[in-house]
DNA sequence: ATTTGTAATTATGAATTCAAAATTCAGTTT
DNA sequence: AAACTGAATTTTGAATTCATAATTACAAAT
């Protein structure tokens, strides 16, 4: 059994996770300012754990940090975006290779059933996105090299600053979903080169959709 | 004239500064614990900004924060090296096969002028190191990928963290600068394919060397 | 001698306080 | 009315203070 944890994790962390829901919600826009003494109000809490928060976010690339001026939500332009995906499709794509060659059949096991749950799912935008992303976050650990799973965690913030990456074109989904087809088929080959290129194609399919 | 800044930067800033120096001094080695009150006192400011600057570091990857027990200087082993230096050699090929089609014919030229001064660095050390790695970051910002050029800053950092990259075998030098000029080479002609294979190459000899 | 329980000490986490820079706004001048 | 000046206010940066968790030291008991 899994008990609950007596020590959760750090204020500032939780202030941290806090201001990314509330930036993704977009209740903070690219371009807002943080207003430290509103938001330590808001939450009750000092400015000292808020501030080492807001430098968290800094430097994962969510906020801007002015000196002497103060905080505001990372603006992301067209270019930004499209170097994100870029480095996502280089990033994941290569996961993916490396996942076709080493994955366990367990692990093989654990993506199809992620795969078909993706496959019940594309009458439901939400699900849709939650499953997917489980599939990719997957994906990523059984390529097992937890630098690449940070900071494709971290382009993944950066992309989700970005509204139109949750506004998906009509027939987008069913797209997606023919593409994870693809990559599932290569992975089960384990057709490393296969499922490297089946992975980029995906993620360019889904930034021309995003765009 | 660009004259000397009056507020160079955040004073938290020059702290993880200072103490990413420390790190790759190996003044503080991976697994020392990072005493606030001692190192405060020595910087002769409060643990404020100093917490702020771990947190940093923190994020960046360079210190591991337990809770309710301080944080210490990660210790990086052989897998984790081997991590990074895949994923340095995915995003620098990338990078050099961006290059290869993107770069303007100046900055080809500067880039061929940090070649220069390369070849005249194989019997000092450190002036390699430090053109080396200049030629690295210039080829990265030809390459204009912010994002990129942020993610292997840090894994660089995460690098310098192991000792044995900086002490190489003897003859690696050379070695070195052969690659580089294999890799110099395939960006005069603008070819992007070679461009990316003698960048991989490159970055996976290195990391035998290191090994 | 090892182990267990408790007091003292130390270090961390967070709030509060203080200092200084930037912004706002009123008043004056042109 | 627009622009400039300088005081008042607001906001950020950093030091200090306070609270509490963790470690150490020490004593007692088996």
């Amino acid at each position: 059994m899994k008990h609950t944890r007596l020590k959760p994790r750090a204020l500032y962390e939780e202030v941290a996770e806090w201001l990314r829901q509330r930036i993704f919600n977009r209740e903070l826009a690219p371009g807002d300012w943080v207003d430290e003494l509103k938001i330590a109000a808001e939450l009750e809490i000092s400015r000292t754990p808020l501030r080492e928060a807001i430098k968290v976010l800094a430097t994962e690339g969510l906020i801007t940090m002015k000196m002497r001026r103060g905080a505001y939500v990372t603006e992301v332009n067209d270019k930004d975006l499209r170097d994100v995906f870029h480095l996502m499709a280089v990033l994941e794509a290569d996961a993916a290779g490396t996942a076709a060659l080493n994955a366990t059949d367990e692990q093989l096991d654990e993506l199809n059933a992620l795969h078909q749950q993706l496959k019940k799912s594309t009458k439901n935008r939400i699900q849709f996105f939650t499953i997917n992303e489980a599939f990719h976050v997957k994906l990523l650990e059984v390529a097992n090299n937890r630098w690449r799973e940070q900071i494709v965690a971290d382009l993944r913030k950066v992309m989700k600053l970005n509204r139109a990456q949750s506004l998906l074109k009509a027939g987008r989904i069913e797209e997606s979903f023919a593409e994870h087809s693809v990559i599932m088929a290569a992975l089960q080959k384990r057709d490393a080169g296969a499922a490297q290129a089946a992975m980029r194609a995906h993620i360019e399919s889904g930034q021309e959709a995003a765009g």
